[in-house]
DNA sequence: CCGAATCCTTATTGATACTG
DNA sequence: CAGTATCAATAAGGATTCGG
């Protein structure tokens, strides 16, 4: 109930109808890394009052696109969780990212990036599934000193905050170094080998994971990034 | 100066500073068509105020994303264009619209679709240009009495209202059938043969043309979308 | 602490009228 | 035609408060 409907027989100015107001895209965007409780929401949104917040939220659930979760007794507590239509989002998502990374300033340090951001803008953005060996794959990869666990499914790659136990590759990746790959590299030369550094996992899978991500070194050419 | 901006470092944040204002994004859908003089920008966002529209373009001008070009002194007019910059959110506007064609209700009848509609959501958001045989392409669509060129150029496909002379295939499309074969068809099983009609163009030209547009008669079996 | 609701101020939008 | 100017209606921002 925030904004007014374009009112147009158009499925971009609906999508917009439904997801144009301010912060709403953030608050998806946040929720594809998972459900989230109000809180999480608001330290990752700084700035965010917290009347909208509460208000984009009810608004995104009657439009069914985030549902709210109430966690079994003992810790009752509500999460936020995007539905398949809100999960759906993540094209849209994905494209902002691409079109935005290539006007981000390179990042300072590590400090500069979130976690969630790294992931997000420095791999998910880049990811062709279609590269892998096929059949599912689990990877780990951690930020910083915080890991994410990323689920190759069905051609989809999907994340998770944490870790899972065995993967077929563990990588530590310095956040602000990939970053800066990613602005830099975005269109030309690659500057410097990307900051992975395998921590398991043998040789192919190593490369798989290389290859999907587009973390290969710099070939001694002009790289022309397929698409 | 319109909106505040998010002030995080994020791509997806950044890219909503520069397009995420109410209107933006449907301005630079309608100049995705070409570049368009201020009157009828204002024809194809019904509703905008006129304060508004300057405000945008002028946003938009001072982003980089639109550029102002005046024609040649005979008839002296203004017209807004896109920048390279303001060209690659296609993909932004493409993903917008995919999304929200499943949550279009099925048009009644051509005058519910606006010719520049039916080309982006119709065509040019299932364009697959890799389904083409290799080489560029001229292709020329009339929606109802409007035609529209469409030039397969390196890869890309890009649209132009109006019509060449010598064009790889002639189609006449009846706007409305076309949404909702897209709109229905959007998962799952076509209902109907798209609502196409050639007018010119080799046998080979035509097949080329239903595939790179998915346009092709519905398979017996189930249909993968491959993505 | 979590998940908001309320209140108030400021900024943006929408509608309409008007001008070079 | 291509915008500006004006002004009322809304939405966003920010601080504080409240109930479980």
């Amino acid at each position: 109930m925030a904004n007014k409907s374009y009112e147009q027989y158009c499925p971009v100015a609906l999508t917009l109808d439904a997801i144009g107001d301010r912060w709403t895209l953030l608050i998806v965007r946040e929720l594809l890394n998972g459900p989230q409780r109000y809180s999480d929401l608001q330290t990752s949104l700084p700035g965010i009052p917290p009347n909208l917040l509460a208000s984009r939220l009810r608004d995104l659930e009657s439009d069914g696109l985030v549902e709210r979760q109430t966690l079994p007794p003992p810790a009752a507590r509500t999460v936020f969780a995007l539905t398949a239509d809100g999960r759906d989002l993540e094209r849209v998502v994905r494209s902002l990212g691409r079109w935005g990374l290539r006007r981000l300033p390179p990042p300072e340090d590590d400090g500069d990036v979130e976690p969630g951001m790294a992931v997000r803008s420095g791999l998910l953005t880049f990811a062709q599934p279609r590269l892998a060996d096929g059949g599912d794959r689990t990877w780990v990869v951690i930020f910083g000193d915080e890991p994410y666990t990323l689920f190759l499914e069905s051609g989809r790659v999907r994340t998770q905050r944490g870790r899972v136990e065995r993967a077929d590759v563990v990588a530590r990746i310095r956040p602000a170094a990939l970053l800066r790959h990613r602005v830099a590299g975005e269109k030309g030369a690659r500057r410097s080998r990307p900051p992975v550094t395998f921590l398991e996992g043998s040789e192919e899978k190593v490369a798989e994971f290389e290859r999907v991500f587009d973390l290969a070194a710099p070939a001694p050419s002009a790289v022309t990034t397929p698409r």
